[in-house]
DNA sequence: ATGGCTCTAACATAGAGA
């Protein structure tokens, strides 16, 4: 089974693009971020024409939100809300074998990188704290379960393209590379990027609209994160991150990540 | 220190992204 995740900004401005991507890599699950779409407006037709007939759609309007798009049949599904509010950014469903997959878009937390003055940072500060949380519940113990979306944290000095440059930046500050690793830790679950591209290798997801020729010039973040439960690392066959979508006509910003589980 | 670009909502520009 191929999982893939994908913030799209804007899912109709990206459906030419989904269409590609889903004929060449051929996810059987697909879990989309930034929909920027109320769940009317949903383009549902297009992407069943694609193959994807299972969907689990949780969108807002201009703003946020996510969905999950499936050849396979669900055996579950849901979505939950974060911080008191009613944002978009978190769907689950339950596929065949009894794998539990969790999509989630992370709040950026806005251009300044101190939650006394930024509410939108304590914001983000605040959802990687629930997700510490969620995941402690006794929620992965020995269960098959796959974590995968726009986490908007690099948490390693290799996730972005300078460390040193970067560090006050929001997405690379000390103290949210250690909200994310301790929601990591917390709930047990492996790393899968880092499980295949060692830690010392520079790798991204994410090249910026606003700096000038970012993508020439790799100045890349990893955002876009997908976490495997323990009981699931022996299925986990295949990592990739499709990097030629970047380079497509007006693209997303991120890129997608694929996953092999047997 | 700031803006760079892209998208949405709604019709000119402002807000959000990170």
């Amino acid at each position: 089974m191929r999982l893939a995740t994908w913030n799209v900004n804007s899912v109709r401005q990206r459906l030419q693009h989904l269409a590609r991507f889903c004929t060449t890599a051929a996810p059987d699950v697909l879990c989309l971020q930034e929909t920027k779409v109320r769940d009317a407006d949903f383009p549902a037709h297009d992407l069943r024409d694609l193959g994807y007939v299972h969907q689990v759609v949780h969108g807002q309007k201009g703003y946020n939100g996510v969905a999950i798009l499936s050849r396979i049949p669900f055996e579950g599904e849901g979505t939950e809300t974060w911080c008191g509010r009613d944002d978009r950014r978190h769907a689950f469903v339950r596929l065949p074998g009894g794998i539990e997959l969790h999509n989630f878009y992370v709040p950026s937390g806005g251009p300044v990188p101190d939650p006394e003055r930024n509410e939108k940072f304590a914001h983000k500060l605040q959802f990687l704290t629930e997700m510490a949380r969620w995941g402690r519940r006794g929620r992965t113990a020995g269960r098959r379960l796959v974590l995968m979306g726009d986490l908007n944290v690099a948490p390693l000095e290799t996730d972005v393209w300078n460390h040193k440059k970067l560090l006050r930046s929001v997405g690379h500050t000390p103290v949210e590379s250690e909200h994310l690793q301790r929601a990591l830790g917390d709930s047990g679950l492996i790393d899968a990027a880092r499980h295949f591209v060692p830690p010392g290798e520079h790798l991204y997801t994410w090249w910026g609209y606003r700096f000038p020729r970012s993508l020439e010039k790799n100045y890349g973040w990893r955002l876009d994160h997908v976490w495997v439960s323990a009981p699931l690392l022996p299925a986990l066959h295949g990592f990739r991150v499709v990097k030629e979508t970047r380079s497509w006509e007006r693209p997303s910003d991120h890129v997608p990540v694929v996953i092999e589980v047997a």
